[in-house]
DNA sequence: CTGTTAGCGCGTTCAA
DNA sequence: TTGAACGCGCTAACAG
């Protein structure tokens, strides 16, 4: 490896010093251009090895005007649910040799705004968003400089792409299967209802309630929870109501867990049904009814529709896309096992 | 929002004219330098609000020849553990006004060569590996060029800072509790052994033995298992042994779970330990002996670790670093004792 | 087949 | 307090 210039990484130049040719030339053997002879491109790509050169990115994209980048926005990279969509986006992104940005808000509308500037500055060619909040002013701004879509919640007050999970028919197929089973005393543990996903879960609930000429008791619904203590502490509550709910509705993956915690040390056997499948949810010898879906598609669709709005230009021209990801409702059977 | 000069994103050039100054004040407004006047710097900053102008960041590290980018390359994504460990570098990264550029390798030592070349190519300021394998030549030839430091396995052939999990006092602790309540026929299900932390789990696995006195069977004793479906099967394996084992050791927590699988399916109370701990342990409702640890912290160390290289330049006179995380052992639903 | 010129957007340096 | 010139590393467009 020998050195080169002052301390810094080799550059172009130095690569052509060392070959004895222009910079250009190095360009177009970087680049695979036909028009080199073999003997030149030898020497270039030999003395490429010798200084241990690599081509600056930054410096490219500076020239080339696009940086092959997107930005990806989540809440909660803890949640498997993102970290599957995160790696859903990659696959998609790399198949297009395009590389992630990605950034975590922690649910922070402020870090969200942030973050979003930020990687508008760093010129992404296009950003996906889960909004942390239906205030979404910031979004739509960043939305003039470059393409967007979001994920899991849906536009507010602007007109996006999205691709959103089928909330609405998991949360009613899930309670049907609840009532089919005889169950007519069902708890419901909700997130918040300003979120998408909060309406929407409480809507399919209510639905599968009327289908059943049923009306959800009010007595045993508790919304806006965001953690797992607070759900479990709402299902302790839930649980001892008069009369006892025989199941729950949980909307999310952390209220499951809440109420699994609550049953299991109230040493009850209820029945739960909840969105978002996760690990050993079939080894817990609970009832549980799960609604699953492949959090990977969200994020490969969101892509795929990114991908599409950044190859067609700034042709705002063309509506805006909503793809839906369909939800299975799964079954697992708690009691079987021999003592 | 006015338009500028042909679809492009606004420049300094556009805000500069629309503000009737040269690019320079632009640029000063923007650094808050002291020098500008007042009146000038209001023009400036509403031409910038009226053209939505932001800073190019590309220019700028170009220009200022440095990134402000940190790299992160981990094996599975998917995983909590990995999951973790990134939110922990980000916060770090963040407190220092840096960016992290996470890439995903599937444990493909391929995919681990593309990914670490194309960051030194986008001229991060030093990365974050969590290597693949033992091959880590391609890892020595980045370090040519950036500092980098290796998370949870060490180095091989190579001297650079790394973070460690504890992984034999923590293996060698958890052995001791089962042995300590009395299990003399313990399992073993291990990680692949040519991985550093497959060795060291069983190292320390092995010493508590020694420590009292005895040996492992060979013939309970499984490695190599990467997969939950794989560990299933050889915990099965395993516990249909004479006499069956009371007691399965296993080293991460993806066996841990495939041992939960066979366990529940076999209707057994064979106590387990195992490393990682994992949601819903608490519930279960097995005698479960859980090696924890802070995986956000080794993603904080090595962020540490890494920006103080940074900061520091290429001195490479200074000797690496390990850093040492430690586990704590957590103990659920007491265990029973064997017959 | 190869080299020269020019400029992507910005910030440092020096001069006014 | 402000501006002009120059160059970071690279490549498109045009010579030769």
């Amino acid at each position: 490896m020998t050195s080169n210039r002052a301390g810094g990484a080799p550059t172009m130049r130095d690569v052509a010093a060392l070959a004895q040719v222009s910079a250009m030339t190095v360009s177009r053997v970087l680049k695979d251009d036909p028009g080199v002879s073999a003997g030149t491109r030898e020497r270039v790509l030999s003395a490429v090895g010798e200084l241990g050169y690599r081509r600056n990115e930054t410096a490219r994209s500076l020239r080339l005007g696009g940086s092959r980048m997107i930005g990806l926005v989540v809440t909660n990279l803890a949640n498997p649910f993102y970290s599957r969509l995160a790696l859903g986006v990659q696959e998609v992104a790399a198949e297009e040799g395009m590389r992630v940005l990605l950034s975590n808000t922690a649910e922070q509308l402020e870090r969200e705004r942030e973050l979003v500037e930020d990687l508008v500055s760093h010129r992404v060619e296009g950003m996906i968003v889960v909004p942390a909040a239906s205030r979404q002013e910031h979004l739509a701004r960043a939305m003039e400089a470059l393409p967007m879509v979001l994920a899991a919640r849906p536009p507010e007050g602007m007109d996006t792409d999205c691709v959103l999970v089928d909330d609405f028919h998991g949360a009613r197929e899930a309670t049907a299967r609840l009532l089919d089973a005889g169950h007519r005393d069902i708890g419901f543990l909700g997130n918040p209802p300003t979120l998408y996903t909060g309406a929407e879960r409480f809507r399919g609930f209510w639905a599968a309630h009327e289908e059943f000429g049923l009306q959800p008791a009010e007595h045993r619904v508790r919304r806006g929870l965001t953690d797992i203590a607070t759900a479990e502490a709402m299902a302790r509550d839930v649980l001892s109501g008069e009369p006892a709910p025989t199941a729950l509705f949980c909307t999310n993956n952390r209220i499951t867990q809440g109420a699994v915690r609550a049953v299991r040390r109230l040493g009850l056997q209820t029945a739960l049904a909840g969105f978002d499948n996760f690990e050993l949810a079939d080894v817990l010898q609970l009832p549980l009814t799960i609604v699953s879906y492949d959090a990977d598609e969200i994020g490969r669709q969101a892509a795929r529709l990114l991908i599409d709005r950044i190859k067609h230009g700034s042709d705002t021209t063309r509506p805006s896309r909503r793809a839906v990801v369909p939800t299975t409702v799964l079954q697992y059977d708690g009691m079987p096992r021999p003592e």
